[in-house]
DNA sequence: ACTTAACCGAGACGGTACGTCGTGTCTTGCC
DNA sequence: GGCAAGACACGACGTACCGTCTCGGTTAAGT
């Protein structure tokens, strides 16, 4: 993925400008932007590159010049759609600031640039390239940012010492994914306070990696682990 | 989807058999088989119904005259092999009996039928019919079970008698389709009963849903009101 | 081809009628008759047994039971609409009697039989069934009656004694199937008489057999071969 | 029908080449010779253009892209292996250089090229396209040709000024043309010869269209008005 | 009246070819 | 040498008929 990254660093590294006439960073954009465009009404699987280029009035030798396949040219459209950062406020709790990050995924996922996400999850299924441009481009930021509300929150003593982060952002943020991905149950804001609620209430107190934890993984008989519940 | 169903539905509601010939049996599950045993090999995306039928021994036409397009023949294929394989036992607490099946849950995803869950859910994104299917075919059953599960629990004082149940098993399951189609971290035993332990212990406490909180329209029952319950 | 004949034979020779249901004459008609009225829609080549079928109302096995192939139901058809008997008529002389024929035939061709017609030589093409069955129950019944006329017209002097009639007539429809199956050019009434003539006032000199003409078959020279233009 | 010739016209027409890559005549012709072979083979309606383009070694969207149907490659084929075949000899007589002409036309329809005529003719019978080929490419180039000799023929006396050319030629083969299709007969050089004869010296003597006939415009060449003419 | 056997309609079956579409590669002439 | 245009070999698509095969039901002759 990302191919026109690499070839540009070759450049720069050989110091020497390649001959020939210089890519055509016109063509770039607009194959880019009718990439967003048609995945938007399509979904990733019936996105065909023959389409792309046609819509981007581009060659479509000239699409596969620069990305190998699809998704390397879906992920590159979908990184290049990352415009406005998400904005992560200090608001003095965990739960505000939370909730807050979480409402403003939720508007993403469902504003146009929602249909790119769900594309680029169903796309990454089947090409591990596009999976891990997701996580690297999309996932991996936000979380930068998440890490830092939950540790505010640890350090105002909202949450324990030794909380396991990213356990506690995967049952966040899953609890969304799972909604937006199977479309079983509405996906509302009011949803995702009560996701938040839940949660960050159980990771108060009880939150910890179990590595930590003194009491046994799996105990060998179900009727004894009744009284582990509560750890 | 799932027409073949609906088809004999049909005819045992009209309690009468349609004329001509009636479809064998015996091609129908060559073709179920062969493409689980596909899909297996090559992803979702690459599978192709011409392979499915020339490996089943069985006629293209065929293929489409029971299933409408490839997405509701991986569904059947897939809800036909995964019927009977995950249990809710009853071994006398909620926290047991969720992760037990969640860890079954587990085992089928890092199986080789994990791939035509990844499948169902990837190709459910540009095909409604599909997500539906999977919806009905595999989330709804089980779900009906879990329900099961979560009111024992409730029965027992374990959980609040106004919890909202599908707001509780979105967020467990919700945790484990997000490690399992970002594939961002690791989705393990260990993983599953933390999850399982931090929401159900969040759970037990303010997991209620906010309209039955707000009305209160049986104070006789003995639920604690959270201070902490606003928005 | 023609099966039904066949059996029907066979039923006689035994003398004894088969046990079970008799075929159903109604089903046999109506095949026949949906036959004749798709082959002038359509052509040989774009018909179809299932439209057929289904245009009679009658099961596609049943035609199949009845005839071996699509060109052995046609001609069956062909020859079951073979309703009216031309009219040979003795006006006394052979230009009135055969352009009176040939335009006689020149009205079926023109006629929606006439699609038959071409129907059945085309198919007859890659059929030898076919055309044999095109020649044996609608060219030689024909030509029977002209030999008639034509020997009439050897009787009354109009034609030599030892005119080759097959050369003749052969000539005569020829021009009249030209025109027909290749459409060139119009093929009208005017047409047929000009053909009539020429080719009668022909015959009356020098339709003769070439076997019982003294000269030469192939001259080795062209230029010797002038002045033998006239016999 | 005959694409190939339009848009290569069309490009000649104007004078500057279409962009994009120029059709490979290897791959034209290829598929035009494996048309031809496997036309001897199996007849018309048992051509497959699957199995033309596999035998050719070509794509099956290639053949699609340059011809409309298989009819109008057949014609194509056929046609440009038909067209240096047949000469118009002058050797001094009407009736010379016709049945040598004729003769010619018989090897081929008695040679394997045979088949694609017959073929051509009945695939035309449902085919508009398909005749209005055969009649472009096959029929009248040569019937140009064949003009020039009776027009020879009329120069040099041997036939009447005011004769039907078309009338005569279409009774000339359509005699051929009724025994090749048909095969009530045998259709060999003697037949020919005959029908040349019987023909030509048919129209030497009254073969005019009887609009002119009636006219009388030019009395002074020397006619022998028939006094059977009537009608 | 009952059995028997062949008929019938409907339509599913394994196939084959259809004509279309998208793939990724290639060849042009222009820039 | 990049670029658009578009032809190319390839392969899967979903459809239409082929000729065969079950089904349940019908129709008569022979018991």
């Amino acid at each position: 993925m990302a191919s026109s990254e690499q070839k540009q660093a070759g450049e720069q590294a050989g110091s020497k400008r390649r001959p020939g006439r210089p890519r055509c960073e016109h063509s770039r954009q607009a194959t880019l932007r009718s990439t967003l465009k048609l995945l938007q009404k399509t979904g990733f699987a019936d996105l065909t590159i023959e389409a792309i280029a046609a819509d981007a009035g581009v060659g479509k030798a000239t699409v596969y010049r620069w990305w190998p396949n699809k998704g390397a040219l879906v992920v590159d459209a979908f990184a290049s759609s990352a415009e406005s950062q998400l904005h992560f406020p200090d608001c003095g709790s965990v739960y505000g600031d939370m909730s807050l990050q979480m409402n403003q995924f939720l508007r993403i996922l469902h504003s146009r640039r929602g249909r790119i996400v769900s594309a680029v999850i169903a796309g990454g299924q089947s090409d591990a390239e596009l999976i891990e441009a997701f996580r690297k481009r999309f996932l991996r930021p936000r979380r930068q940012e998440a890490y830092q509300t939950l540790r505010r929150g640890i350090e105002r003593g909202e949450l324990p010492q030794d909380l396991d982060l990213d356990l506690v952002l995967d049952i966040l943020y899953g609890a969304i994914y799972m909604r937006f991905l199977i479309r079983h149950a509405d996906l509302s804001e009011r949803y995702i306070n009560q996701v938040c609620r839940l949660v960050l209430d159980g990771a108060s107190t009880i939150g910890r990696p179990l590595s930590k934890v003194k009491s046994q993984l799996r105990p060998t008989n179900g009727r004894k682990m009744q009284g582990a519940l509560r750890n």
